[in-house]
DNA sequence: TGTACATCAGTGAACGCGCGTTCACTGATGTAC
DNA sequence: TGTACATCAGTGAACGCGCGTTCACTGATGTAC
């Protein structure tokens, strides 16, 4: 055994890692195995050793960053004096829609990153999505002691992404701005506990 | 003049009709010029008497679905024993939660159609996309008099892409209707004027 | 500790298919007389 | 009305580049003795 297995593992995670972040940009048929392969700093010939093929990749990709469990930067916002009063998912919200998240394209929350693609994809990939949406739902709704609370933490989720995708999508910053500020308040709201109804709100850039 | 200069012209809006319902459908890198050719009844080679390059092509598809005028299925639901008692918004809203529109995947509403593509675009596909969602805010809050209309309007914009979205790249069809349930009921809240709160909902595919 | 060896991760040249693009052509239509 | 002609929309064979894939290779590392 020449080198240790998690040698290869670990090249494995820098080509899952340099995929993510070109599909995330440029979508997957517009990127070429030599590019993912040179953004990982590796030749193209390397790439079958660790994947039979690009289709193979892209299932790959996707639930490698539908589903990684480590923080990003749409999970916490910098700087909010407020944080301790906020629930955890007021937090998230507030993250979600920080200009930090609009503009990250590579890291950003798969939900809003790939979604035309995802709903084009089979089940293997939409179940990795819809892991991701369970993920904020649970969160949404945890604090919630209300009936309503799955139909709210719902509602908050298609807010988030709704309002970001649109925000992305249109040229005019400023309607990018008023987009991602309304959904977000309607976010809000939909997730307020009576406790914290009142919480000063977070002027976000 | 051999043929009528309408002649030509009918013959780019076929090719512009199959292009639509391949790009929705599959994307746009993924469907090849000889099968949009052969969609609209036509050989490949044709192709360049109507347009430069595919780059072109995509360009005008895009603006061409993103901007006709002319009815879809997301603009109005069948059977809706109530339609008269709604706002024009109210209407519109469930007719954009609708199975049908949910189902019908290449002549959706291009902002759940195309919205990942239209973010890796250029300003001119963005600002197309645009002037879609500005059409939608206009009908959303075209009947509300309230100083929050225009924000109320952009919520329920979100809402109903972000609903419809994640509904179409989730794995379980119960977790997608209730996606869609939600979103539109909170939409419906969005928009609701005070004389038209209580009107019955609608039980929606 | 040093040397020979085996393994296999990574390299880069080469292959070949698919698809965007070109081009010489056909044939449908409108016009001139 | 009929015939010759000009135009140009649409055809389909051919071209050639790009990129996914293959393969003979190099060289880094761990093991055996």
């Amino acid at each position: 055994m020449p080198y240790p297995p998690e040698h290869k593992q670990a090249t494995r995670q820098k080509i899952l890692e340099a995929a993510r972040r070109l599909f995330n940009r440029r979508g997957f048929s517009e990127v070429t195995i030599d590019e993912v392969m040179a953004e990982a700093g590796f030749s193209h010939g390397g790439f079958y050793r660790h994947f039979d093929s690009k289709e193979e990749l892209y299932a790959e990709a996707i639930r490698y960053f539908l589903c990684k469990e480590v923080p990003e930067p749409w999970q916490t916002t910098r700087d909010d004096p407020f944080a301790a009063a906020r629930t955890r998912a007021e937090r998230m919200i507030n993250a979600y829609f920080s200009l930090d998240h609009f503009n990250d394209c590579e890291r950003c929350c798969p939900l809003i990153g790939v979604p035309s693609d995802v709903s084009r994809s089979g089940r293997t990939v939409k179940a990795a999505y819809q892991e991701v949406v369970e993920k904020l739902v649970e969160i949404f709704k945890a604090e919630l002691n209300d009936p309503a609370a799955h139909e709210r933490a719902l509602a908050a989720v298609a807010l988030c992404v709704g309002g970001m995708v649109l925000a992305r999508g249109v040229d005019n910053p400023a309607l990018a701005d008023d987009l991602r500020g309304a959904a977000r308040r309607h976010a809000l709201s939909a997730v307020a506990t009576l406790s914290n109804a009142s919480v000063s709100p977070l002027a976000l850039g």
